[in-house]
DNA sequence: GAAATCCCGACAGAAACGGTCGTATACTAA
DNA sequence: TTAGTATACGACCGTTTCTGTCGGGATTTC
């Protein structure tokens, strides 16, 4: 249903409490579940995720915690979801893994990935910290114009 | 992670191929998946849907079969995934249907819904014309600008 | 050393997805 | 009227994916 899985909106609901509050050192996966209402446990496998793709730092022990690794500026919405839910496609059958054998016939491809550029487009045009500021992100505009009208 | 399901693409692919097609009166959904080597049966209940949805008209007995119900121009790619999986969202929990109940604190929703109304956008900007002539369907290059400026 | 915390693999329950089957119904043509 | 073709529709099942849990281990701080 072309949605977001739970451990996305996780991912980027932890991402955007961290970048809420800059001023603490690091905050614990337990601290970020509590205050969201998030299974623990689970919280604490996808911000592992992130640290080991290189958005999140860890401390272990106590006090420890995650920071982000950079700027909540510098940090998109695209690189959050691709960390955790892998590279997404809008076609089921997508040239990059080996799936549409049989049926070469795939012809609707070719327009749809130009749509999935567009989409990781905009997503990449989001920060974590225009989400922090829950303003509309309505600053990155223009670019999002240009990539629009590059890709589409 | 953010991809179509297959019937939505079984379902674009028979209406591109409809609209490739639209001097024969009808085609039987046999017909199309063949022409595709999709499972015929599937298909068949995905055309079925979309006749419901009053993307196609059906007629049965020999010689019966669907064709589209509008012009291929007037039919976009968003009608059809919409009628097949039904109303999509990025974010997991959406205010429509009661999910977000034990946390209030989802705010990452609402930038999100704008992405979604994004996405839907572009999909809309796409008819099944601009599929199956398989140019770049960047003729409403400028529509699709004007829309991103909008909701982003 | 104890407590807090991250790390990580395995696994189980649930839901979604893809696909099949069987049957009923409608239409066409001979 | 009858046979054949096609849609309509519900039930079902196997597979995969998703969500969440458990348990044990490693690391840091106090």
């Amino acid at each position: 249903m072309l949605k977001l899985s739970k451990k996305a909106d996780y991912g980027l609901m932890a991402l955007k409490y961290l970048a809420e509050h800059p001023e603490t050192v690091a905050l614990s996966a337990k601290e970020v579940a509590d205050a969201y209402g998030i299974p623990a446990q689970l919280l604490a496998k996808i911000l592992q995720l992130l640290t080991k793709q290189g958005l999140l730092r860890s401390h272990a022990g106590m006090n420890g915690g995650y920071e982000l690794a950079r700027d909540a500026r510098e940090i998109s919405a695209y690189e959050v979801i691709h960390a955790i839910d892998g590279p997404f496609f809008i076609t089921s059958c997508t040239k990059g893994t080996k799936s549409c054998d049989l049926t070469p016939s795939c012809t609707i491809k070719e327009p749809l990935a130009r749509v999935n550029e567009t989409i990781a487009g905009v997503l990449k045009s989001i920060s974590i910290q225009d989400l922090a500021e829950h303003e509309h992100p309505a600053a990155r505009a223009t670019e999002t114009q240009g990539l629009v009208e590059l890709t589409l």
